[in-house]
DNA sequence: TCTAAATTTCAGTCTCAACAGAAATGAGTG
DNA sequence: CACTCATTTCTGTTGAGACTGAAATTTAGA
């Protein structure tokens, strides 16, 4: 049981972006893994593949689950479980997007709107910094608004408003 | 020399936050208190309100100068360094897309086409992990040229795009 | 109810990036 | 051209989080 060239590289690599993009390495390659497999694993097979601890799997799908990038499936006769990664590109793109507005977006929001009503009671603080606070919360629940929207668009949509790109400029005005 | 309390509060946030946004907690921090400073500040004076060793700020905001994201300014008979940050929640918003960019998209792009030419070559791999690979590579196309449209779109439109929000799927039909 | 296989939890180890402080470099002034 | 003030570079330390391996727990079948 091992990898093709190319897909050990992809996986590698996947695995090198995890730090950048929020994870930690085992979990984005084992999401690599999944989503390059035809079909399902097994814990104990990903442990082959990855040469990483059985319990560090154990937490990395965990984890994935959580996000809704990977599935559990089972085979009959069989009672290990077996996992397959969600294989529609824009599906994996909108399930991470809800994970980085909670993890990235939410708390700022929330801290913004408390500094939005503290800063108001500060007689001494300068007024461009009132300003600037408020600026910054209006950017905030903007950006958060269209994070959700884009939850709701479905798949054939949402590719097109992304291949659209630059004619979005044209459409607007 | 001091901050107010919701000052305060929003720049160990920002701190926190850093992490989780690609950067490390003082560099965010700088940028926070550029954000709400109402003059630009001096190295030194950012040592003495974040409380951090001198050198930590002369690398930080050396990384939020490459970012685009604080400008070095100079006061007439001083030879300091003064600097300050962008002020326009906009174009920070642009700054950060680029930098993500090419930290989180870029490196990925390479490799997934370096991956797809390749595993058209590997006759024992399966199609279907051959048509993930493309998927993928395509995906990734579509992303990048939409950040790059990102960066060209001026602020008001930018600011309407987002607005519209939900309106955007009706546009598009 | 007991057993064996599978999975998860936990505690300790290890790695890497952030940071402080010191040393080195640079730049303007008398 | 030396002296002083400002800034950057370098090196060692530290802390946070990823990871391992062992122990505990859960689960299905006999």
């Amino acid at each position: 049981m091992n990898l093709s060239p190319a897909v050990k590289k992809y996986v590698l690599h996947w695995g090198e972006m995890g730090t950048r993009w929020g994870t930690n390495r085992t979990v984005a390659q084992i999401q690599a893994l999944l989503y390059l497999s035809p079909t399902p694993l097994r814990a104990d097979e990903i442990v082959d593949l990855l040469s990483v601890a059985r319990s560090n799997v154990s937490t990395s799908i965990r984890e994935l689950q959580s996000y809704g990038l990977v599935k559990m499936t089972h085979v009959l006769g069989d009672r290990r479980d077996y996992f397959e990664s969600i294989y529609d590109v824009w599906e994996l793109f909108r399930a991470i997007i809800a994970q980085r507005k909670q993890r990235e977006l939410n708390p700022t929001l929330s801290m913004l709107q408390i500094c939005a009503a503290e800063i108001e009671k500060e007689k001494q603080t300068d007024e461009v910094t009132k300003e600037r606070i408020r600026n910054m919360l209006n950017f905030f629940e903007t950006t958060s608004d269209w994070y959700e929207q884009i939850q709701e668009i479905p798949t054939p949509t949402l590719q097109k408003i992304m291949k659209i790109g630059r004619g979005i400029t044209k459409l607007i005005r």
